[in-house]
DNA sequence: GATGAAACGTTGTGGTT
DNA sequence: AACCACAACGTTTCATC
């Protein structure tokens, strides 16, 4: 584990993936610190990596994507390496893995609606083979890091 | 689509989607408006849930989790429910979808180790039969989310 | 890390279109 | 209803200790 990460880093951290935009200010009362010692660790672990960004979380649902799934590939022979180019510039796709076993992508994608996702797998078929699956629910939703113990 | 997203509102939802902590007198100057006029649209995309928060993002990896997998589960009889019910204090998992098809449930979960890994999977065989794929790299990360054309 | 001061950002009021 | 201008207040940042 990262010994830069002490305990008031840790609480600085949960608050932070809590509401990024919290004022160090802020921060710094709840974990007894004052505002420049907050910004002094924040930019320390920045600077490492540690904290990769800070992003607002927008709705799928309200910007037009009614529609999630889970989508696997099974890239046929010399077809990933395309596949990997291109997947970038695919709007749909939120995240996407490479992973170990009979398949070597999985995505998740949103969609306006089926005719959007007809389409969508359409343009994969040339990759690989691939299978889909609705999402129901999101049960867990990018949970904040914690410390192991 | 939203009708409360117009070309300026899309703008600011880049840029906070980019960095959720940029200013809003920053994100004026590059949009065009006064600091008010954002925190007055940014207030309003809040509170219709068109954005729903502002995370730190935090490397897996420095925070001591080398290993990532994407588990699918298929649950036994009468077992997904429970499974509903303790998976989110499992910290481990990151991202759960419960989906359509042969399988009930997709998570994304972060590890220490293979020994971490073994234990999780002991953990999850009560509630039904798993699936585990290593991910070796992503491809795609929370993307952010775009206008629809 | 703390303090203190200057620069900057946020937030509320009032006024304009 | 959306925006701007202005001012009071809070925050960030930089120097110094």
């Amino acid at each position: 584990m990262n010994p830069k990460i002490d305990e008031l880093n840790w609480k600085i951290l949960k608050q932070l993936q809590d509401n990024a935009r919290e004022s160090f200010a802020n921060i710094g009362r709840n974990v007894g610190l004052t505002a420049p010692a907050v910004a002094e660790r924040v930019k320390k672990m920045e600077d490492l990596g540690i904290i990769l960004g800070y992003k607002a979380k927008v709705s799928h649902a309200l910007t037009g994507h009614q529609l999630k799934a889970i989508i696997t590939l099974r890239a046929f022979m010399g077809k990933l390496k395309p596949f990997l180019a291109v997947v970038p510039n695919l709007q749909e796709v939120v995240n996407c893995y490479r992973i170990t076993g009979n398949e070597n992508i999985v995505m998740e994608v949103v969609l306006k609606d089926q005719f959007h996702l007809e389409r969508f797998i359409d343009q994969l078929i040339q990759y690989g083979e691939t299978r889909t699956h609705i999402v129901l629910s999101q049960v867990i939703s990018n949970a904040p890091m914690h410390k192991i113990l």
